[in-house]
DNA sequence: AATAAAGGTTCCAGTAACAGGAAGGTCAAG
DNA sequence: CTTGACCTTCCTGTTACTGGAACCTTTATT
C-alpha cells in the first residue's frame, strides 16, 4: 500500500510517518520505480505500536529504545520495566503538580467579582509581593 | 542594577530576560554607554508578575495579553476573567487525562514478570492488535 | 493528445520557551 | 597588563510534528 492509505489505516498523518522514517523510528521504506514508498501490514503494526505507546505519553526517543530492544528476544525486559515505572513516576509528579495548580487557580477565579481592571483582585493578587 | 542582579532577585535567568524583551513580553530595556541592559525596581515587579504567571502554566501569549489589558485601567477584567476559567479548564482536562494514564501505566506495570523479552507482557499488549 | 486532479517526493520554515555556546566588548582588581 | 567576571549579539538545538513550496507520477476526463 502507499503512504496515504497506510495514513488512513493508522490514524497517522503521511507527514508523521515521514517523520518517523527520518528519525529512524521506521524502518526506511522500500520504494517503487517512482520513488513511491510503498508498505506492508509490518509497518501498520509497527505504527500501531507506536500510537499505543504515544498514548502513554511515551517520548519518541523512549518508544525508539523500547522498538530496538525487541530486536533480542532473549534479553531481559529490565528496560522495559523501567521505562513503564519511569513513566508513571512522572505521571504522579505531574498530577500532583495538577492539583496544586488547580486550587491556586480556582482560588483566584472565586476572588473575582468583575470588576475593572484597576480593581481586578486576580491581578492584584498576581501583582502581590 | 545589572542583569544579572535581576536574574538573581527574581530567580529568572538572564538567557530567560533577553528573551522575554525580544518577544515583547518585557519592555525594551534602558541601555548604558557601554550597551549594557540597565533595570529599576519595577522590572522586578514585572518578572514577579510573569512568574506567578507562569507558576500557573499559563502561556507567554497569554501573559502578554494580561500583561496588555493592564494598560487601561478602566477595561472590565472580563479578559482576565476569561484566561484564568480557561486555565483553570485545561488544567481539569488534563488531570482527567492523567488519571486515565495512570491506570494504563499501572495495568502494564502491575503485568510484568520480569521474564525476557520474546514473553515480556508490556509489550506484548503493547503489541495487541 | 492535452489537461486537470490527486496522489507522491524533497526541503525549508515555524511552533513554545528557552538553554548552550561562540565570538567579541567592557570593567575592576592584582 | 592581564585575568576573570561580566556584558553583548547571533546561531544552533531541543520535541514532535504541521504547513507550504516546488516539482514529479499516475489516473481520469475532455
Amino acid at each position: 500500500m502507499q503512504i496515504k492509505q497506510l495514513a488512513q489505516v493508522t490514524k497517522v498523518s503521511a507527514k508523521t510517518i515521514r517523520y518517523y522514517e527520518d528519525i529512524g523510528l521506521l524502518p526506511e521504506a522500500k520504494r517503487g520505480e517512482n520513488g513511491y514508498r510503498y508498505y506492508q501490514q509490518t509497518d501498520v503494526s509497527s505504527l500501531n505500536f507506536i500510537r499505543r505507546c504515544k498514548e502513554l505519553r511515551m517520548p519518541l526517543a523512549d518508544i525508539k529504545r523500547l522498538v530496538a530492544v525487541q530486536s533480542d528476544s532473549n534479553a531481559p525486559c529490565a528496560e522495559v520495566d523501567a521505562l513503564i515505572a519511569q513513566q508513571l513516576e512522572q505521571i504522579r509528579v505531574a498530577q500532583y503538580e495538577l492539583q496544586q495548580l488547580e486550587k491556586n487557580l480556582q482560588g483566584l477565579a472565586d476572588s473575582c467579582e468583575h470588576n475593572q481592571i484597576k480593581d481586578c483582585r486576580i491581578l492584584n493578587q498576581l501583582h502581590a509581593n
